[in-house]
RNA sequence: UGGCGCGUGGCCUAACGGUAUGGCACCUGAUUCUGGAUCAGGGGGUUCUAGGUUCGAAUCCUAGCGCGCCAGCCA
């Protein structure tokens, strides 16, 4: 039997403290929390953070998480992007049952208790433009000015917004405004827009409307709707809080949900920005969404990364209130450590240099049996073909060793992985004097990878039968940006994108059952790294995405030099 | 500058007034048919600074410094 991974014990943070007082005082019966994406893009792995946080709390509290799209604005969303996040929080491995909801579903009871603030003389319609609220609205320093229009009488302001509903204004003609402080410190108080008009179709509520709920308006509205206990957003919504709370206070709303925020999550190498993100796609610096360069959900599903790679990688970051930038490699740590124990490992040469096996019979093929995955007993195990010619990968040979390279070497016995013992006895060259093929031969006393009498060689090379071996595509993946910190220091950061971040080899070969292997599962390529599927894949041009490499110590080695 | 928030080894994070936690990274050793994995051990922190309260401060108070967010009819 495999002993199961004991999974981290979710650690705990600050939110589910807050949570558990909650609970523990009686403020909430049953946990409710939502996960609120706005159609607008795909998911990141900033996002994968807050879906494991929002759904974890759910499930640990034995409470409930909603899907919740926040479709207030026709002009950036897409149908397109629904489904893309929809079928991302479903893959990373989180189910909202029956709570999928859509801030567009209360589009009706948002605007009549936009009228109730009217009537309640807590809301107005402002006739300024766009610009002069930005005049009236003052400075950091300065205090803002009364709109002109910030007392008109409430049936005027109740006429004018049932005309805007009606379509009687173009765009940005009107606004209705809360009515709040101008004077404000918290500049998210100096009424604040609560209503717009955007002739525009919506993706589900088509033609249906011409006036918008803001994001302020109709967030915490529909929290209160749907009974959200504890409304977890980031950061940049923190000064938000006070007129979030305002609208719940003065509005005869359901439920009375709190929100609370957190750090959004910023990896080195990378961009976590649904509009940086949207640059690169449309621009083309990467083939789409799903490129598995891309940090998006859907791009490291195609690069290879395992949902529970993700996240175990969440819940080994932690949730907190300091702005934090994670290193690459901890993502890359959570999730090899994934791959290394549900990965079948199978041989993949990258750099084919041939060995020719002198005392090896011509015409005679032999089976070799290989271990799956030494992390699985179970998985068992696989003939591989072994013959007179092979493949070795050309890193694996140096005419001349260099310090503390203990691989092929003229003289020198290595090991072929599960095969047998071979010493390289001599190297041809090419016209330029570089090597392009080794002579060796094998010690048949070897088979199987053991010496009868207990050699040990120093290395272990992975190896394919020359005549068996399948031609295969290979894509190698680095940082999307070259810079750990993209864009910092004011640098622009397309400056920084990785020339070398895809590299596409042709001439690589793998076994050949690799041909028939399904878009999307895995393998390590031994010694190499973890290599999926890629969804251009077919059986006559295997197609593999380096996912990421093994822990390299002989790269570690070379680099100090 | 006004408001809000945040500063803990290279990176992330814990501490809830009782003498700095854990993970990543790094180094060493063991083991190994992947220079992988695993196991064991190790180095590294004047907890941003300066005052104060206290028997005792990373935690509380004051001031300063640094960083982030807010002046969309984006979210």
């Amino acid at each position: 039997m495999t002993s199961e991974p004991t999974p981290a014990p979710a650690r705990s943070d600050f939110i589910r403290d807050i949570v558990a007082a909650d609970v523990r005082a009686g403020r909430a019966k049953t946990v409710v929390t939502r996960f609120p994406p706005e159609p607008n893009g795909y998911l990141h792995i900033g996002h994968a953070k807050s879906i494991c946080l929002n759904f974890g709390i759910a499930a640990e509290f034995g409470g409930r998480c909603h899907l919740r799209f926040d479709d207030t604005n026709p002009v950036k969303e897409e149908q397109e992007y629904i489904d893309a996040i929809e079928a991302d929080v479903r893959w990373l491995g989180f189910d909202w049952g029956e709570h999928l909801y859509y801030a567009s579903d209360y589009f009706e009871q948002l605007f009549a208790w936009a009228v109730t603030l009217i009537e309640q003389g807590l809301a107005y319609v402002d006739d300024l433009t766009a610009d002069g609220i930005r005049e009236y609205r003052g400075t950091l320093t300065e205090p803002g000015r009364n709109s002109p229009w910030r007392d008109r009488l409430v049936a005027e302001s109740l006429d004018l917004f049932a005309r805007m509903r009606a379509g009687e204004f173009p765009n940005g003609a009107r606004v209705v405004r809360a009515r709040i402080d101008m004077a404000a410190p918290n500049i998210n108080l100096r009424d604040p827009v609560i209503y717009r008009i955007v002739h525009a179709t919506h993706p589900r509520t088509g033609d249906a409307w011409c006036v918008y709920p803001t994001y302020d308006f109709a967030h915490g509205q529909s929290d209160a709707i749907e009974g959200i206990t504890h409304s977890i957003c980031t950061l940049e919504f923190e000064v938000h809080r006070p007129l979030y709370d305002w609208l719940i206070e003065n509005l005869p709303v359901p439920s009375t949900p709190h929100q609370y925020e957190f750090a959004r999550l910023n990896l080195t190498h990378t961009v976590l920005s649904k509009r940086v993100l949207l640059r690169l796609v449309n621009e083309g610096h990467v083939r789409g969404w799903d490129d598995p360069r891309m940090p998006t959900i859907s791009g490291a599903r195609r690069r290879g990364y395992p949902a529970e790679g993700l996240r175990d990688f969440a819940a080994m970051i932690g949730v907190a209130k300091a702005d934090a930038v994670v290193e690459f490699g901890q993502l890359e740590y959570a999730v090899r450590g994934v791959l290394n124990r549900t990965s079948q490992r199978r041989f993949g040469v990258l750099d084919p240099m041939k060995v020719v096996i002198e005392n090896y019979p011509a015409g005679q093929t032999d089976m070799m049996t290989v271990v799956n995955n030494p992390e699985d007993p179970a998985a068992g195990t696989r003939e591989v073909e072994f013959g007179r010619e092979l493949w070795i990968e050309r890193d694996d040979f140096m005419e001349e060793p260099a310090p503390k390279f203990f691989r092929l070497s003229p003289g020198r016995e290595v090991r072929l992985r599960n095969a047998f013992f071979i010493t390289c006895t001599g190297v041809v060259k090419d016209a330029e004097g570089r090597v392009t093929e080794l002579r060796a031969t094998y010690d048949p006393a070897t088979r199987g990878g053991d010496s009868p009498d207990g050699r040990r060689p120093k290395a272990t090379l992975h190896w394919l039968s020359a005549a068996h071996a399948v031609p295969a595509e290979v894509r190698l993946y680095d940082h999307l940006f070259t810079d750990p910190f993209p864009g910092s220091d004011g640098r622009d950061l397309f400056e920084s994108i990785n020339p070398a971040s895809e590299t596409i080899l042709t001439g690589a070969l793998v076994e050949p059952d690799l041909a028939g292997l399904a878009a999307g599962e895995t393998v390590q390529f031994e010694r190499l790294g973890y290599f999926c599927a890629d969804r251009d894949t077919t059986t006559a041009r295997p197609v593999f995405n380096r996912t990421m490499t093994l822990k390299d110590t002989w790269a570690k080695v070379q680099a100090k030099g």
